[in-house]
DNA sequence: CATTGTGAACGGATTCACAGCC
DNA sequence: GGCTGTGAATCCGTTCACAATG
């Protein structure tokens, strides 16, 4: 295997696969970095050595063969097969995005969706139900779960995480605004809310005074 | 004025001033960036020169007197007063995250919600209506709006920004899986839940290859 | 003497410049 | 000729080490 990729790298990754679909559902056979690049926003020569990094993808003096790539990227990624996955919040947020990856997005499905809040329980989100908590083992085990989103709230969010490490989850994508503790074996990704809106409006205050200067 | 600050710390900031709430709660008056360390994650070294980069707010030998870095951190963020926002696009996302962050930020306000969807209209969000695009003028004048969030389907979310360009907003946090051109003086955070998700699908597979292996 | 604030060293990611190849 | 792939140079953020100071 090779050395680990940076994390921006990975980030990346989704744009392109993103993009190439776009390209593919116009038929559009090849592509060039430079092309890559007007529409990423991000430079020729980083989406280069971003895919370079994986192996050689393109040919030279013409570019990149974009059902190739996608395969590849769509290998990269892990999306070359199905993932399963589980939302611990039946609340707005959770229902929302558990709305949202079920019809957006072909290769991974929501598998189950818990909350203890009576109010919640037996609702249906997309054909899924949602469970309580003490059912969350038996449904990791049959499907087979590694990822899970968290959108409970803070004050809940960290025995959220013990109990889906306990479970075997290897991936978490945390909504709720607080920092959780987990094993070094689990990867554990922020997606604060809070944290996003508040930098914006400091930008959106940055860019008011530049304005005006 | 300063230089610009760089986006990795105003990425922070946010989080050193959720915890200085929690503290102040609890009635702490004084931190060190030690301890301030061991909650966010961050390196105390970090946490310095984060806040150094703003003036000097501690007192050498003692820490930081939590509410005064409060105050200084919500200045600066631009918190301290009253921002008003819009939410573009009243599905599901839409809907979540105006209760979100009604919810649990009182600095912030959704004073507009916009979609063309009939069935959407005439709604009511935590009070705030769901409105026409149409009507999205007026409510930005009247409530001098610089801020908003988009969570409109991919394809007219292009769209959706030359309008809120051409009104006058300055900062959008962008939930659309696209990327969005606006001219410099605007700015423009993608927040893509798809990006994340599958960056995420990413590392557990990493993960599980490295407790395999 | 504990802790902040900061110049210097370090490291990782981006950009540059060009060699390699179709 | 045009575009990929990549070592070298650069940039930027983090970490280190310590001087400054209540």
């Amino acid at each position: 295997m090779r050395r680990n990729a940076p994390k921006s790298v990975i980030k990346r990754l989704p744009v392109y696969l993103r993009i190439l679909d776009n390209l593919i559902r116009r038929d559009v056979e090849i592509i060039s970095s430079r092309i890559l690049s007007e529409e990423t926003g991000f430079t020729a020569e980083q989406i280069r050595k971003d895919l370079a990094f994986f192996g050689a993808f393109g040919t030279r003096g013409t570019g990149y063969n974009t059902s190739y790539l996608r395969e590849k990227l769509l290998r990269i990624i892990g999306l070359d097969k199905q993932t399963n996955l589980i939302v611990v919040g039946a609340g707005h947020l959770g229902k929302a995005l558990t709305r949202y990856n079920i019809t957006k997005n072909p290769y991974v499905k929501v598998v189950g969706i818990f909350d203890n809040n009576p109010n919640e329980l037996d609702a249906e989100i997309e054909g899924v139900k949602v469970r309580v908590m003490e059912e969350l083992p038996a449904v990791v085990k049959e499907h087979d779960v590694k990822v899970a989103m968290i959108t409970v709230p803070a004050d809940v969010a960290q025995a959220v995480v013990s109990t889906l490490v306990d479970n075997g989850i290897t991936a978490i994508l945390n909504f709720a605004p607080t920092k959780l503790k987990a094993p070094d074996n689990v990867y554990v990704h922020n997606a604060d809310l809070t944290i996003e809106l508040q930098s914006l409006i400091y930008y959106s205050l940055e860019e008011e005074k530049h304005n005006l200067g």
